[in-house]
RNA sequence: GCAGAUGUGGCGGAACUGGCAGACGCACAGGACUUAAAAUCCUGCGGGACCUAAAUCCCGUGCCGGUUCGAUUCCGGCCAUCUGCACCA
């Protein structure tokens, strides 16, 4: 309605577990469900009336969706950004397959309740790490609200340290390779006691002849194997660990020979698998020696002198002590110095860290991506050739998952049994599938070209329509999907295939409705609000109106049935006000100013998206005509404009009763005069002491004498100051006037 | 534990840049219409001080303090709730 062409698409990202799930559990084929599903939101999202342009849908379980998915994969692969790596996965040792995350409850897997343990496996993984600092440095071109922009950054967790080599012992003699770790504090390091590594630290393999209690640690490194990720993660976990006998290593700053320990609350996959470890000034760390009995050395205090409890962590309050050539400096200088020491006395490296990983690409599930790979014995994995894709997934009967952790696709032979792309001998096709998330980190790329059989899209309809505008979705995707969409992104940048560094403009995110009983809806709490159900009783113009009125767009609000039906009776009144409508080309004068002020609320509220006030403002301006028993035909044709993103069905048909030609959506959006928006006389409230004791009438360009008389000549005023000594009168032009007294 | 957010009547929530706290709606109460009910319309509705009413006054935006003529809004310190992450060296 401003003239704006705005694509406003949609689409069904439909591959992933609870469909693959359901399908097992109710024996019908996911391809089925997901059709059904399809078919069932897309009328009830018709049935409310959205305005998407429903020619542009897309799916992503559809091989011409996932053609294109497939090719980014190849094209990743190309650049060295995807590759084949040993990663765990959860492991059911009941069931002998493969579980995600979310089937792993308690440490049990949440069908037969038998222990889950990780396994190891092969799999594909994605370089996102590569791409962390762009991740977060371009976050600051681009309009996303500040608790989305926070969230990514956590999530990727940059971290700005040193690794440094420890020199390793057995009996005396120095060994022929170190122990590296990283560190964020390397000012602490005369204070590292002793160090710890990861169970699955390789010290413990390729020193074994050293260590002389080499079956006590085995032991507990198999026992460490045998717990899931939840029980190694769980907070307030005891912490146990095993002394590396025979292998002692030696702190670069003190040359002091100190103990290595292993324990799993050291994680492999974070810094180097190995830590140094400072109980002093390190929680972990102090809870570790404080049970194991080992030497806890301060070498921070802090400034004031106050708090010198240990451990002391605080980097900003700190200064060195016990620390050799650091004492008596800054933690933060210490720590820039000792960076220094390392790298001139060649002991390590300066190094920045991330908390995210890279990206675990395979799943070992039927309903998904099939990954387009192929291992031959000779030239090992290489991608299928581009002129082949889609790979389509075969469409089989037993899609239940895999014996040991396989891939349902794996038991498929025929369709396994390929050639070498590269030399043309028998070969086998990965049977892994890509994850949930693969289809949706380009979908928003396909809606500028839908349809095209050549290319993922045009160049032309990718500089047209690039980047997103504006992308509203839940704050449950903030970190994975929406990180990995801006990742996969950049790399189409990086290749020539997209046009634009981000993909999203803006990101804003909406409030989750909860139940009637304040809860999150869900099936097991039996809250569900079922939106058929609402439209059926009070229609869909009423579930749109409410959506808007019941509360801030981005907040969480409960669903309440009584509040939906005064919706209902707003609207009923906007309905009956035909009865009270008179002719009128022009809004008469006794609405013009409420008519110029509407327009203006209601266009600058759509636009912050304080959609709930709009509703109000309506609601007042119906309830003003109601009151003056009049509404003429210009003035209702401009709430109905004004309404009609609200309530389309309705307004629509309401315009076209009054004789409109065109539909609503077909005329220029309102606009307003600022002139006609301030009101000539304006209230002033007379403070006495900053208490109210008074409202005032002056004209709106009255000046301050004016004011001052009209308030002095206020019999309410003269009541409240008398007996009293005027000390101060503070007048804010059209605001407020306030008299101070003693 | 870390990060982010939120706290205002019986309820959902308004309140611009620090300027009349409670817009708008729900619920509730009283009235009109009706044989009656529903629907609709009108009126009232933060708490307290007076038996009632008007008028008036006092208190009040999670708690304690500060800045200011004036604080829901700004600052310091707490408390509670929600969301996400969670042994990240």
């Amino acid at each position: 309605m401003e003239g704006y062409n705005v694509l406003y698409p949609i689409g069904f990202d439909a591959f992933g577990l609870p469909a693959e799930n359901y399908a097992i559990k109710n024996h019908v084929h996911p391809k089925i469900t997901t059709e059904n599903n399809i078919n069932h939101f897309r009328e009830q999202l018709q049935a409310l009336g959205f305005s998407f342009d429903w020619s542009r849908e897309i799916n992503t379980t559809d091989p011409e969706y996932y053609k294109w998915t497939q090719w980014i994969f190849i094209q990743l692969y190309k650049k060295g950004l995807a590759y084949k790596a040993t990663m765990p996965i959860n492991f059911c040792t009941g069931c002998k397959v493969g579980l995600a995350n979310e089937e792993v409850v308690n440490g049990v897997c949440e069908r037969c309740g038998s222990p889950v343990v990780q396994k190891e496996k092969s799999q594909w993984m994605l370089k996102i790490t590569e791409y962390a600092q762009r991740l977060i440095d371009d976050l600051k071109d681009i309009d996303f609200l500040d608790k989305i922009k926070a969230q990514q950054t956590n999530w990727i967790g940059r971290s700005e340290g040193a690794e440094v080599n420890f020199k390793l012992t057995a009996a005396g003699e120095e060994l022929d390779s170190n122990l590296l770790i990283y560190t964020t504090r390397p000012d602490t390091m005369f204070g590292a006691t002793y160090m710890v590594v990861a169970p699955e630290h390789n010290l413990i393999e390729k020193y074994a002849d050293k260590i002389t209690n080499l079956d006590e640690v085995k032991a507990y490194k198999e026992k460490a194997a045998l717990k899931s990720d939840f029980e190694r993660a769980e907070l307030n976990k005891e912490k146990t660990g095993v002394e590396i006998k025979g292998i002692k290593a030696i702190n670069p700053f003190t040359e002091e020979e100190i103990p290595v320990w292993i324990s799993d609350y050291v994680l492999i996959t974070y810094g180097t698998g190995a830590i140094m470890a400072v109980p002093a000034h390190d929680d972990r760390d102090f809870e570790f020696a404080t049970k194991m009995g080992l030497e806890i050395k301060q070498v921070i205090k802090s400034k004031d002198g106050a708090n010198d409890e240990l451990p002391f962590t605080d980097v900003d309050n700190g200064i060195s002590i016990n620390s050799g050539f650091l004492t008596g400096l800054d933690s933060k200088d210490a720590i820039e110095k000792a960076i220094s020491y390392v790298e001139e006395n060649k002991l390590g490296t300066r190094k920045v860290n991330y908390k995210l990983r890279d990206w675990v690409f395979s799943r070992q599930r039927y309903w998904g991506e099939p990954i387009p790979m192929v291992y031959c014995e000779d030239c090992g994995w290489n991608p299928i050739p581009e002129s082949e894709l889609p790979l389509v997934l075969p469409d089989i009967e037993n899609y239940e998952p895999g014996e040991n952790g396989e891939s349902p696709l794996a038991k498929q032979t025929e369709w396994i049994k390929t050639k070498c792309p590269c030399c043309g001998k028998d070969a086998k096709r990965e049977t892994d599938t890509m994850p949930q998330w693969a289809g949706s980190s380009w979908y928003f790329l396909r809606y500028m070209d839908a349809h095209n059989d050549k290319e993922f899209a045009s160049k032309e309809a990718l500089d047209y329509w690039s980047p997103i505008d504006w992308y509203n979705g839940g704050m449950e995707h903030t970190t994975l999907h929406l990180l990995y969409s801006r990742f996969w992104h950049k790399f189409l940048y990086d290749i020539g295939a997209v046009p634009t560094k981000e993909p999203y403009q803006k990101r804003t995110s909406h409030g989750m409705i909860l139940g009637t009983n304040g809860e999150k809806m869900s099936k097991s709490k039996g809250n569900v609000i079922n939106p058929d159900d609402i439209v059926n009783e009070f229609g869909a113009d009423t579930f749109r109106v409410y959506e808007m009125f019941m509360g801030p767009f981005d907040q969480t609000a409960p669903w309440s049935m009584e509040s939906i039906r005064g919706c209902g009776k707003f609207l009923d009144r906007v309905w009956n006000m035909q009865e009270i409508l008179v002719d009128g080309d022009e809004y008469s004068k006794e609405h013009e100013k409420m008519m110029h002020k509407a327009i203006k609320k209601v266009t600058s509220d759509i636009e912050e998206m304080k959609f709930n006030t709009s509703v109000a403002e309506f609601m007042k301006m119906t309830n003003e005509f109601y009151k003056d028993k009049v509404i003429n035909k210009a003035e209702y044709k401009t709430f109905l404009q004004l309404l009609n993103p609200f309530a389309p069905h309705m307004t629509e048909e309401l315009f076209s009763i009054l004789g409109e030609e065109k539909t609503i959506n077909e005329t220029p959006w309102p606009v307003y005069d600022e002139t006609k928006t301030i009101d000539d006389e304006i209230e002033i409230p007379v403070q006495l002491n900053g208490k109210v004791k008074a409202v005032v009438l002056v004209a709106k360009d009255a000046s301050e004498e004016e004011v001052k008389a009209v308030v002095a000549a206020n019999e309410s005023v003269q009541k409240a100051i008398d007996g009293k000594t005027v000390v101060k009168e503070i007048y804010v032009k059209g605001r407020i006037y306030n008299i101070v007294v003693k």
